[in-house]
Formats: structure tokens, C-alpha cells, sequence
DNA sequence: AATATTTTTTAGATTAGTCTAAACTTTTAT
DNA sequence: ATAAAAGTTTAGACTAATCTAAAAAATATT
């Protein structure tokens, strides 16, 4: 069984390789948790003990498949969570992650198999991300990034790229939501900026980044 | 903000001194939490230092206005959380124990206030015992264990004294659950067990032990 | 190719929580 | 009232997780 931390080491390792693709250096996995690469040394040395990631002196850490079932798992346990908080207790967008990210780290099986079947088997969280299934398989459809629809095309938001609180804020305010449907009216070429419509019903303008970090599909 | 093992400990202390009454000697802190006398030193040195109780050497804790409202706190936390179990979930009565456990940790006064609302403000977890409200308030009916009640009245079953799963499998067994409705058809002086009816359908046979672990009200 | 810079690892310290064994109080029994 | 027993605290050691500062390796620069 997993510490707190170790879950959390692992989780950070699995999403910067990608899903367990590439080898992660010491030094972006000190970045995205805030610690020093001092300690990510130890622990990647805790990890390998374990054969959760492989690891070689100054190459980086590779998930192992141990690893990515358990990285997987606890990814389930925070989207499902963050599931329920919104659907269930409705939390707004922007106020689940800490909460689940506490969450996810309770241990007990039948809990999650149970929360699931409360929440109805949902296959992705309020931010679009899909959910794992128990058996760890991740079922993801081709998302688009908003940027790259052309004009008059039907696009319907799935998923955000980078779900930072500011953001997530940022689409509330001006009424983008998981399952928008949004068509783009033009595009200005001066600074990649769209002008979009929203749900048949409200134009906005919206940015070059803000269109690269709207995922969707047709 | 306290760790998890801080809550613990804290917990445990007001649950041994009754509510924060009196003062609770090392060793029955000890031998509730499955640690060691020294290990429980240590810690209530800590806690002192935190005010939460008082301690003065070989005489053992003494809870303090602030450790009492934090305990509640947790207690609070647990029984909500023991009820959406139930409730929701559809736990068993006798499975909600360990998962409660942990999840009384999570630190989110916004996800209480939210899971609080949902449960539609309870005022008592699935083992009849009360829910502190907000501010630590606990509201308690006069309990009356039914070993104590009379030939022929009618009892509600409100608690258990003592929640072991034991006891909670072997009243689910004999179908017996909080809210159950229990007239005692006769006293049986050799051993001191009750011939009792539950709702006014199944008659069953309740040893003395028994009887004292059901608390019920008229 | 040699040097400077960046990255990573090691060494050593720190804090929370735990333990065993020994020392010290308090209580109980003779 | 004194010795034995029981209970509590201290001392010292251990693990997990973290840090700073210094050493070592890899990469970039001139």
C-alpha cells in the first residue's frame, strides 16, 4: 500500500510522461509539486524500490505498468470525486480540485466501486477528462483544440487542456461550460483571436490561448 | 491545522473522557488507540503545547475548551460522513466504520457545510448517535438502555452503546436496526435476557449484554 | 577542447510519529 | 511502612518525508 505522498509522486510522474510514455527528469517533477530535487531524488529512489517507476542515475523516472495502474487508480478516485462534488453537491468548477485532491486518496475499494454506481458510471469528469475505468482502461475520444475548427463548423467543448482556477473562471464568466456547443463566426488573423458563438446564443470574443486550451469535438 | 494523527489522538481523548468530564490516564489512551504508552507521552505533550489539552505528569489529559470544539469537529465530520454512506451508498450498517474513518480527515469546511445540506441536515448518524451541528452544539435525548425498560412498554431503538462490528452484524441478524420498534413480552430473572417483540412481528430472545447495548426511547 | 553553466545526486540535518528499554512515580499489598 | 507491582516518563533509536549546502555528472558555450 501507498503513502499519501508516493500516490502523489506517482500521479505527477504520470501525467508529465504523458500517460507513461517518456522518461521524466528530476528537476520538472521538483517543478509541478513545489519540492526541491533533492527530495524527488529520495523518493524516486522509494519508488523504484517498489517497481513502480524505473530509474537511472541522472536519465529521469519511467513509469512502470505497476505504476500506471497505480497512477491510473488514483486518477479514477479523483475524477470520480470531483464528479460527485460538482453533479451531487454542487460545488462550481473551479472549487473541486483540492477538495478531491485530498480524496483520492482514501482507501477503500468498495467506496469507489459504490460512488460509481451512485453517480451513474459517468466516463468523464466536469472538466471533460475521462474517467478510468476499474480495470485502469481510459477511453478518450479525438479531442480538437478550438484553435485548429474552422469557421462554421459546430465544435462541442469536451475537456480543457490546462484546468487552472483562473481559467476555469474565466470560461464561467463568459458562459463556456463541458458540453457547449460553439461555432466559430470568424477568425482574426491579426492575433488568432475568434469571434464564437455560444450556444446559438451569446458571441464573444475569445483569445489565441484560450481557443489552444478549449478541447472539443464535432 | 491539526494532522491526522493530532485528530486522532484528540478524538480519542474526549471519547474517554466523556465529553471533555474528566481527565484520561496515558494508558487508556493507549490501549484505545493499539499504541504505546511512551508514543501517547509524547503526543499529549504536543497537544499541550497546542492548548487543546491540559497535562500536568502522571496524571494524565484533561481536554480544553479548544481541543473539545476541534474533537467535535471531527465527530461532526465522521457522522456525516457515516451517513452519506448509508444513506447513499447503501453501505451496510457494520462496513461504514474504517471508510469514516479516514474520510473524517478531509479538511474542508465549504465540502461539510455542502454534504451537511445534502444529507438534508441530519441530526443523527445510522447508529442513532447525534450529529454536532455547526458549532459544536450536540443535542442528546435522554437514552434509556433496554435493559432498563419494562414488561409490555414500547421502545424505540435510537444507539448502540458500544459499535463493534460484532454486535452490529448480530443485530442486523435478528433485525433489529435504529428505528425499530421493541416491546419487551417478558423478563426471564435466571440470566437476566429479554423475550422481546420487534415490530410488533418477530419474536426473539435478546441476552443481558445485549439488552444494555440498545439504547431506545419511548 | 576546455571551461562555464545547469542539473542531479549525496551528505547531513530536521520534524512528526513511532518504538524499546531503562528510570522514575504512584498505587497496592503485605 | 516498606516492598512489590503497576503505570508513566525519559532517553535513545528508527522511518518517512523534507530541506540546505556541497559534490559530481551532464550539457552548453566559447
Amino acid at each position: 500500500m501507498l503513502s499519501f505522498t508516493e500516490e502523489n509522486y506517482l500521479k505527477a510522474i504520470y501525467r508529465l510522461s504523458e500517460g507513461g510514455v517518456k522518461a521524466v527528469l528530476t528537476n520538472e517533477i521538483a517543478g509541478s509539486m513545489s519540492t526541491k530535487a533533492a527530495s524527488v531524488t529520495d523518493m524516486i529512489k522509494r519508488l523504484s524500490n517498489k517497481n513502480l517507476i524505473s530509474y537511472e542515475k541522472y536519465y529521469g523516472a519511467k513509469i512502470t505498468r505497476q505504476g500506471k495502474s497505480q497512477a491510473l487508480t488514483v486518477i479514477r478516485k479523483h475524477r470520480l470525486w470531483e464528479t460527485f462534488l460538482v453533479e451531487k453537491l454542487h460545488f462550481s468548477w473551479d472549487e473541486v480540485h483540492d477538495v478531491a485532491e485530498q480524496l483520492e486518496h482514501i482507501q477503500s475499494p468498495l467506496l469507489i466501486e459504490k460512488l460509481d454506481e451512485f453517480l451513474g458510471f459517468p466516463t468523464a469528469d466536469p472538466h471533460g477528462h475521462p474517467i478510468p475505468d476499474k480495470g485502469g482502461k481510459v477511453q478518450s475520444p479525438r479531442l480538437i483544440p478550438l484553435s485548429e475548427s474552422v469557421v462554421n463548423k459546430k465544435s462541442i467543448v469536451r475537456s480543457v487542456k490546462d484546468g487552472s482556477p483562473s481559467f476555469l473562471q474565466y470560461l464561467n464568466k463568459i458562459g463556456i461550460y463541458i458540453g457547449a456547443t460553439i461555432v466559430i463566426l470568424d477568425k482574426i488573423e491579426f492575433d488568432s483571436s475568434l469571434e464564437v458563438l455560444i450556444d446559438n446564443k451569446t458571441r464573444v470574443s475569445i483569445s489565441r490561448d484560450a481557443a489552444q486550451n478549449l478541447l472539443t469535438t464535432e
